[in-house]
RNA sequence: GGGCGGAUAGUUCAGCUGGUUAGAACGCUUGAUUUACAUUCAAGAGGUCACAGGUUCGACUCCUGUUCCGCCCACCA
């Protein structure tokens, strides 16, 4: 046997293992018609990903799970990739090249394109070779991208598949535009943050009266200059009158309706609202009801445009704002700005401020397809984990608005839509001189044809000037595929349609609760459209990592903490091990580095036990079956230490197989460190040379290390393929079974009462300040021959344990003299401590003990003199407080005849 | 405006369907150590379970309300 180091050494075992594992292809999933299929597909992270501690927690959570099941016996397959990020990767490459003094306007969509696809072959696997630092047991070699060829095909079929169903539509609508990005975003990728800014009130003159006016209150004065009518609530008396009548708008100096609607709010500033169908989606939904024209007063990086008066073109949309009111101020039309905070979108890619814009883009109809999504979770096919993530969807599935998938970007999948330039052009002047009638646009009249290849001539027009959109799709366009398009689909051979049908529906989605929106729900729509199918049946939400101060760990707020750092630091088990026991079920995870000391020390005294347990096992005694065994073990604590594994086993399958990781990282834990080192190690070092201590030590390590291994992988292969095993790795290992008659209740009972006993005598060392080096003697008297009969021969793990001389354990004897005292339930312990012995501080102890149960009996007492009590209450609970009130008593009484003998 | 989560030891948190004297980790105090592990071992101190009502024989746990923190959703300009 070669020396083990007496320091676990993450570094010098990780990266082993690992190849070991990918080597023997361990994680690689098949068909397989005799097993059940477990699978996981993986949240694909973004290219430009770089691992935070949310992505460990996550990806800690999926390998768990798939070790866990894979030990269970199912054909488990996690399903890897990566995610295209359009916007955050074209801002990642468009960064890298404006440090050349370069735009992507300057290459050109080609060349930039290149660019892109360089970048990602250079840096699109950082992500995943960190996962694999996590230990992460992904099938790699079916890793997908969505972007590959066959992904793409997936994502223009199902574009082109609900179009046909008009369940994707185009639309001239007020969008979320982000000015920096240059984009649309749909309104889940606009978030809401409030916002300190003013309400400005403004004097709009009334038409043929000299100093009349109607006041309207904004909070974005800019947009003034689109205005195309001023809205009072039909039934505001105050403003009846005004109905019919125009005002004429200031700077701009046209003339302008005044006009009755419902939705105006009569409380709210003046009650007079401004109209701004263009840049407003209130406005925009007014001026449809009231066939009034649009018109849009800024450019795409809002700036002011050319239908603003000269004055203001050009001006960003903030100094529009300064200057308008400065002019307004000029000619007496402000009546007064006031304090006032709104909450206002903003991009959540670059977070600049969302403008709502009125253009045309591409829709997909959420409300028809969340009828099938919404059901399948009210009906409980999918289960939430925590449930009351269940009403969250719900909730927001109940106001699903059209999804807008076009971006402005180049990044991304292209959409496969043609415009006859010549029909586009005559469309789009038609609808430009009309007013605001409906949002939707007639594909054939616009000359537009939805098709994977280029049609080549005009379905209208039959002209051959075709011309593809130049638009992309939202990303989460293409996610929205992941559970069924990383298996080839649509385009399936055997094989592919075999692995399809067998994995999917997948079994658990592991995330966290921002991504419910964006990506969940709409994969369970995509999941019941395409596959008629739920997608997976159970949904984990795990909480948000956050800092020790509760706030989000972000890059720019400096405060993340590098989980790469801390395997280095720590160890990967390390990491696993602590965050994992962090995690109570949905809630957030608050970390400080020093968290992570304990997974640390668990994984050294994982360490330290097996190498005292190796360094002592005799090989060739060690039996291969605990199970058959186990039955003739005779000693009670190897019969103790048996029962006790099967107690954790049973257990911590329990907790995994209910999601609830920390409980099964505490399980496990508390049973290896305070049972099998505490005591089993412990005393088993008095019988170490005996076949019984033997096999259990060997035994219970390695059926420990195995329900161990889903969470700390490396550590339990480490030392499994030190001991005596069979098979190649313990990742490859069954899952141990329950033995149900291996859980021997009355060994449990007697030990118990051994460590209470050896916890009392420790305890009376502490108080008198006994060294541990000297020898104390002991007597314990029983009140029961039984007792006396079961105690007396394990009194050598006293002796060993409480580091006790001469022990006696019998039922009757007389009280030495001079003794210190613990009671213990039909049990007296005394130690004799003649001239260590303070009888009065003593008297003292045995005095205050005495008070503490007193008063415990008078609430038992209390209670079962409560009639209520004894009928109402269980029968099992009444005997249970009557036990304890004997128990109470006949305590009391003993420490009272101590008292005596002083 | 609507919804959700949290408030338990000095700190960070467990405590699942109500039932013994409310637990852990870290920190603290005291002590130990040639004999697997100081990333250790033993003992200990430390809690009006946010507040006020209610339901119940019995409430940290269930209900109602209040306060404070945090989050999500929302087109009232």
């Amino acid at each position: 046997m070669t020396e083990i180091p007496s320091k676990y050494n993450p570094q010098e075992c990780e990266d082993k293992w690992y190849s070991f594992w990918e080597e023997h292809n361990f994680f690689h999933a098949e068909v397989d018609s005799r097993r059940k299929p477990y699978c996981i597909v993986i949240p694909p992270p973004n290219v430009t990903g770089i691992l935070h501690m949310g992505h460990a927690l996550n990806n800690t959570i999926q390998d768990i799970l798939i070790r866990f099941r894979r030990m269970q016996g199912y054909s488990t397959l996690w399903m890897p990739g990566t995610d295209h990020a359009g916007i955050a990767t074209q801002n990642v490459v468009e960064k890298e090249i404006a440090q050349e003094g370069l735009g992507r306007q300057d290459l050109g969509r080609e060349e930039f394109l290149e660019k892109v696809w360089l970048w990602k072959e250079k840096y699109g696997s950082t992500i995943i070779n960190q996962l694999k630092k996590l230990g992460c047991s992904c099938d790699w070699e079916r890793t997908r991208f969505t972007m590959d060829d066959g992904y793409s095909v997936a994502v223009s079929e199902v574009f082109i598949e609900l179009a046909k169903k008009n369940l994707i539509y185009k639309a001239n609508y007020i969008i979320n535009w982000c000015p920096r990005c240059q984009t649309a975003l749909s309104d889940e990728e606009s978030q809401h943050k409030d916002v300190k800014g003013f309400l400005y009130y403004l004097r709009y003159p009334l038409k043929g009266e000299e100093n009349k006016y109607v006041t309207v209150a904004t909070t974005r004065p800019e947009t003034m200059l689109g205005d195309t009518a001023v809205a009072v609530n039909p039934k505001d008396k105050r403003y009846n009158k005004l109905i019919g009548r125009s005002v004429i708008l200031p700077l701009v100096e046209e003339e302008i309706p005044i006009i009755a609607d419902s939705a105006i709010d009569p409380k709210f500033g003046t009650g007079i609202v401004k109209v701004t169908p263009a840049h407003d989606p209130n406005d925009f939904e007014i001026a449809i009801r009231h066939k009034l024209p649009a018109k849009i007063v800024m450019n795409d990086d809002a700036t002011m445009n050319k239908n603003a008066p000269l004055d203001y073109q050009d001006m960003d949309r903030f100094e529009a704002r300064e200057a308008i009111i400065e002019d307004l101020k000029e000619r007496g039309l402000v009546q007064k700005i006031v304090d006032y905070e709104h909450s206002v979108g903003h991009c959540y890619r670059c977070h600049t401020m969302v403008e709502p814009y009125l253009s045309e883009q591409w829709f997909v109809d959420m409300k028809r397809l969340g009828l099938a999504a919404e059901e399948v979770v009210k009906k409980n096919k999918i289960k939430f984990h925590p449930p009351r993530w269940k009403k969250v969807y719900l909730n927001w599935m109940r106001d699903l608005r059209g999804w807008c998938i076009s971006r402005q970007i180049w990044w991304g999948h292209r959409i496969p839509a043609w415009y006859c330039e010549d029909c586009k052009t005559a469309y789009d002047k038609m609808r430009k001189s009309e007013v605001i009638a409906s949002e939707r646009i007639n594909l054939a009249d616009a000359g537009i044809v939805i098709s994977q290849e280029n049609p080549k001539f005009c379905t209208k027009c039959g002209g051959s000037n075709m011309k593809q959109d130049e638009d992309v799709l939202d990303t989460w366009f293409s996610s929205w595929l992941w559970p069924f398009a990383t298996f080839g689909w649509p385009v399936l051979g055997k094989k592919e349609e075999e692995e399809l049908n067998y994995f999917y529906p997948t079994q658990v989605l592991v995330t966290a609760q921002e991504i419910i929106f964006f990506w969940v729900a709409r994969m369970i729509m995509a999941g019941m459209y395409f596959m008629k199918e739920i997608p997976f049946s159970d949904v984990y939400i795990h909480g948000t990592v956050r800092d020790i101060t509760g706030t989000k760990m972000s890059k720019s707020l400096g405060n993340i903490i590098d989980p790469l750092d801390i395997i280095d630091q720590y160890g990967c088990d390390a990491l696993r091990f602590s965050i994992i026991s962090l995690v109570a079920t949905g809630q957030d995870v608050f970390l400080s580095k020093e968290k992570f000391g304990s997974g640390r020390n668990f994984a050294n005294k994982i360490w330290n036990a097996s190498r005292y347990i190796l360094s002592n096992l005799d090989q060739g005694r060690v039996s291969p079956s605990l199970e058959s065994f186990a039955r003739e073990v005779k000693d009670l604590k190897e019969r103790w230490i048996i029962s006790r594994y099967y107690q954790t086993l049973d257990a911590a399958t329990r907790a995994l197989e209910n999601f609830r990781f920390n409980d099964a990282a505490r399980i496990i834990y508390e049973f290896f460190w305070h049972e099998f080192c505490d005591w089993y190690i412990e005393l088993a070092k008095s019988t170490i040379d005996t076949k019984e201590t033997q096999v259990v030590l060997h035994q219970i390590l390695e059926k420990t290390l195995r329900i161990l291994h889903p969470i700390m992988p490396y550590i339990t292969e480490d030392i499994w393929q030190r001991i005596p095993h069979q098979g190649k790795s313990i990742m490859a290992t069954i899952w141990p079974e329950m033995q149900k008659k291996l859980v021997d209740k009355k060994a449990d009972n007697q030990m118990k009462t051994i460590i209470a006993c050896i916890g009392a005598i420790r305890n009376i060392r502490s108080v008198w300040q006994i060294e541990q080096s000297k020898e104390i003697n002991v007597k314990i008297r029983v009140a029961q021959k039984s007792l006396e009969n079961s105690l007396a021969p394990q009194a050598s793990y006293i002796q060993r344990l409480a580091k006790v001389g001469t022990i006696e354990v019998k039922k009757a004897f007389k009280r030495p003299k001079l003794s210190a005292v613990a009671v213990l339930p039909d049990i007296e312990i005394f130690v004799p401590l003649e001239g260590i012995i303070d009888v009065k501080k003593e008297a003292t102890r045995l005095k205050q003990k005495i008070k503490e149960l007193e008063s415990l009996l008078k609430n038992t007492e209390a209670r079962l003199k409560n009639k209520q009590f004894l009928k109402k209450a269980p029968v099992e609970v009444v005997a249970q407080t009557k036990e304890k009130k004997k128990e109470y008593k006949d305590s009391i009484k003993k420490l009272k005849d101590s008292l005596k003998g002083f």
